[in-house]
DNA sequence: CGAGTATTTGATGCAGTTCAACGCTCGTGG
DNA sequence: CCACGAGCGTTGAACTGCATCAAATACTCG
């Protein structure tokens, strides 16, 4: 039997802000199941009218879409507590693909159920509403890194910005965090040429800034490496869970 | 005094769902005014927590952000009927500024308020997420365009966009739409040097696609267009009014 | 008419792409 | 236990789409 969410794992995380006794109650009816998918599955297609939503508890994955043409742009990393569906549920229709790059469990929700949020629990729509106001803003930054900034500042941006996340939600080991991803969804993501972020890779390795390698990403100078990208260091805003 | 909500130009719209009575009149306590502004003026501003949210009634305007160096990211063009600032009524904070190309009115609500809609008007709070569902599936699509696609059809793809938009509006005169921006700022939404874009309409004018001058846009070849932006033709689906 | 802003065009340069090849690591099967 | 191939990372060389530089031509408005 599935975790109640009760003992959701992510609950314990500090990240997130805490839900009610009743919120909780209210939210394991909401809840399905739990679902375990090998890495390189996807399971969420563009395009597609998913009847599940999911938050994922565990691994990592990666958001894409795909030009006719076959070239892929990379969205957005998943990470443990992000709530994957919401455009299907509000839309019908799913912008995007998602697909699972390890072992990923994942908390499963029953599309039609949606519409009671909004009508029984207020709080809760807001806190949606909060996630995808959040996932707006983050895909300004991304599109000003990818018009903007050239291959080594969008490259510094993009690992710090996985470092933050991670570190937020407790997943950093001082400054080390696991990252199993392959230099083509970075590259993907960026809107470079595999070749090219290898070489940016090894310039910002050379420079003593971070090194990326066996899935692991270690920071080497937080300071040098915001001023590179550009960005500033903040501490993260708690946010709520689904 | 400021229209009612009852008289709202943009209600008569094909484009926009149809508002209850009783969400008539709920929009009508909501508003608190009527904004005109001039051309070039900014009205909401990157970081600020700006006490008022609006929504755009006649004229243009764009959301954009900037780098510290300098470089500016266009996020999208502003239509009558968008809902602005979001952003900050449920995160409070915008990630982008926004500005008006054209004079502009704007309805204007409290920030304050925002939470009684979730509170009491399940299907109001419901559109504003769907809203910010559409905003992100759109920054996604620029994501990619601006990561993958060549100079050609990113411009291809943009300018077909614009007419879609302003068509479902009811804003096009056969295959030609006001489009009242400068060529730095369709270069500053697609990532390219002001020249390129500048050479790029050309070659596009000259494939007989599409003209834009003297903030008019004319599409020629709607087809090819398409083909080329790599872009399907797809009938606008209606959407809430704010 | 003159000043400021926007569009256009040509010339030159470079950041990033494309092509090609090699090495490393692992899993698989003989 | 080794041979083999597939996937990924790495590197060099050649090429090009787009940026940058520079300057001329319209357009707008006091």
């Amino acid at each position: 039997m599935a975790t109640k969410c009760t003992n959701c794992p992510l609950k314990r995380r500090d990240l997130f802000t805490n839900m009610s006794k009743d919120d909780l109650a209210f939210m394991e009816k909401f809840k399905v199941g739990e679902l375990v998918i090998d890495p390189g599955t996807p399971f969420l297609m563009e395009g597609s009218n998913s009847p599940q939503l999911y938050t994922a508890l565990h691994g990592m994955g990666l958001r894409h879409k795909t030009l006719s043409s076959g070239e892929r742009q990379v969205l957005n990393f998943v990470f443990p507590g992000d709530f994957i569906g919401l455009q299907a549920g509000v839309l019908g229709e799913m912008g995007h693909s998602v697909e699972a790059t390890t072992r990923m469990t994942l908390c499963v929700f029953d599309r039609s159920e949606f519409w009671t949020f909004f009508k029984h629990n207020p709080e809760r729509a807001f806190d949606l509403t909060w996630l995808a106001a959040v996932e707006e803003h983050f895909l300004g930054d991304a599109l000003m890194t990818v018009g903007q900034r050239s291959a080594q500042e969008a490259t510094a941006w993009a690992l710090l910005r996985v470092y933050q996340r991670a570190d937020a939600l407790g997943l950093a080991q001082g400054n080390v965090v696991r990252f199993p991803f392959k230099q083509r969804d970075l590259a993907d993501a960026l809107g470079l040429s595999l070749v090219h972020m290898n070489k940016t890779l090894r310039r910002i390795r050379e420079n003593q800034l971070a090194t990326w390698s066996n899935d692991e990403l270690k920071i080497l100078d937080l300071k040098r490496l915001a001023e590179f990208a550009d960005l500033e260091l903040e501490a993260p805003k708690k946010r709520p869970l689904f």
